[in-house]
DNA sequence: GGATCAAATGTTAGCGCTAACATCTGGTTT
DNA sequence: AAACCAGATGTTAGCGCTAACATTTGATCC
């Protein structure tokens, strides 16, 4: 209630809200130097620096990021893409990137492809536009165009997820040998008559890689390697049909191996209500480690990827090399646990 | 790799990025034209639309969001603050306010303030700084600072979860009444002796609100209305132990109402395991309607909360406020729905 | 053929900030 | 006391875009 303005400056709109400008009249100090009180403190003697302060506060001063971002050509955003917001697992790795990024002063910006690569170009494109500071995306596959126009952006890319030599730093595991593993212990088990199940699997490459590691490792055991696919997203329910559907069409299956938690949870529950004894009548085995899969009785049996970890991980090398520390691996195999319960 | 440029033109830093000027020279027309062809191509001649496009395309133009942001004082962001990212209902309501925004258009910038006040305020003036279009945050209760400066923000702001009248829109539900609600259900099917369990009660005063509604009814009936609060966040275990706890502190607990779904669901898996019955030795309430509550056994008794609803709607009721239309209710009850299993 | 007018396009002046360079302090050195 | 210099502060010129106003175009009418 106290400052006043001449009524009739302004030619624009705007909010009209205090800028730099008078943030620097009332402390009397040119504008770069409420600059860089903002930015740099250290670079302000403290007397300055406790005057500008002040005087922020008195005028309610709220600074406009766009001004600054375009002005220094960067946003401190960190874009991030992502195929899907209903999967647990891509929440978790959000919370782990959104957690790390924060405390560096990092903004997200989040988009959500949901499995679908003209989407993913676009998104990416919009958050190039918005000068993001680096670009955390899903996978190692995209449109070509998009690959390409990455590769021409001059800040880090991360790829993550999906492990391999991708455009620039990358994190992730081998979902190929996570479902070879997978493979390994049902075969240890004794299994053999084993149907994979998973949904979505067109879009979910990293799905069918497992797949691909499970079904190589039947083969080498002279063992055919059946698929079961549902359209549909990934949930409880899904997972109850494919176990009724394969006890139906497939008598005689000893084991599944569920693409992912969700739906192997679901397929115990469903059990449990019909009576079907697992691991007795059918074995049951998942991918991601979700916490329910030890609440439930029996445990289920399944391989842990550290989510949150990636996340992390993934964050803190991007902010190395946004400080323009050298980050040694681009490549960075977060690697997996098989977990096993009772189920399998 | 068509288009030279002189060499030594920029005194300024920048990514070196092919501007609206570029197009403008590459397709004989100016600036604005781009320009319009970008935000209203209704306004331009079709021909003339189509050359820009071809020039556009040609040399690889990405447009600079923040300068057309800054330029227009308004970004097409909204700021959406929660309280948490590892509790589900948040990301559903996410999820619903992030498709329908993006369908038109709009990017949100995502805050947690893990239920921190200052974090929230925090986050609040970031955001304005980002000159959002509107701003959606969870709750009624927030730093008596912020509410000041939101009050005196010229956009929408949109309070979500809880319902009552706050700074300007409103879009959630009565959790006095849902405690309520579930706590009548417990008397009529005849518990007398009941428990309310929750965590983190401190900052989740939704929670407390339904506690609050639950307390009210069984005073009415005569009845003492224990609580029993634990200070982690909510997870299985959580409702295991406290299970455990009740079970052995408070011998002859009839049933217990706790403070949400997952905390209610790692109770009755627990209970499973320890051959509990529920809800012949103790029956088990939650709040929220997750999915995994109607898969166990014995399903669960809970209060369904319209997540992805309040989402969409709240995005809705935005999305007609910025783009004018009058918004008739501020305060919008979106309602709750008892759900009965066979664990109360 | 000129008046009329809506549609299409252009000109100008910033939006609010920071990079780059310039200048000013005031203490230290010789 | 002049020279020197690092630290603090200031001046200038944009960053790339769009609002507001200005002008041009061309179809229509009398």
């Amino acid at each position: 209630m106290s400052n006043s303005e001449s009524p009739e400056r302004r030619k624009r709109r705007g909010a009209d809200n205090p800028t730099l400008a008078d943030v620097a009249r009332e402390s009397g100090v040119s504008t770069i130097t409420v600059s860089r009180v903002l930015n740099s403190p250290d670079s302000v003697r403290q007397a300055t620096r406790e005057r500008v302060e002040a005087a922020i506060e008195r005028v309610g001063y709220v600074r406009n990021m766009l001004a600054g971002s375009l002005a220094s050509a960067n946003s401190r955003f960190i874009a991030v893409i992502v195929p899907s917001l209903s999967n647990v697992v891509f929440i978790e790795v959000i919370h782990g990137l959104q957690t790390t990024f924060e405390k560096h002063g990092y903004q997200i910006l989040l988009g959500n492809t949901e499995y679908d690569m003209r989407r993913e170009h676009e998104l990416v494109q919009t958050f190039l536009g918005w000068s993001s500071s680096a670009l955390v995306i899903t996978g190692l596959r995209h449109d070509e165009a998009c690959t390409a126009m990455l590769r021409r952006w001059q800040k880090p890319v991360m790829e993550i997820m999906e492990l391999g030599q991708g455009i620039d730093l990358n994190v992730g595991l081998s979902h190929y040998d996570a479902g070879r593993c997978m493979a390994r212990h049902l075969l240890d088990r004794g299994y053999r008559r084993i149907v994979y199940a998973g949904s979505q699997m067109d879009g979910n490459y990293r799905a069918r890689l497992r797949y691909e590691g499970h079904r190589d490792l039947l083969q080498e055991h002279g063992l055919e390697a059946p698929i079961e696919e549902w359209p549909d997203a990934s949930a409880l329910e899904i997972g109850a049909k494919a176990l009724r559907h394969v006890m139906v069409q497939r008598p005689g299956t000893e084991a599944i191996h569920f693409a992912d938690d969700t739906l192997a949870t679901g397929a115990i529950l469903d059990a449990n209500r019909a009576g079907i004894r697992v691991p007795d009548d059918v074995a049951i085995a998942g991918f991601t480690g979700l916490p329910f899969g030890q609440h439930i009785t029996p445990r289920l049996t399944t391989i842990v990827s550290p989510r949150e970890a990636i996340g992390r991980i993934a964050a803190e090398q991007v902010i190395a090399r946004i400080e323009g520390k050298a980050v040694k691996p681009s490549v960075y195999d977060i690697g997996f646990e098989l977990c096993v319960g009772e189920s399998a």
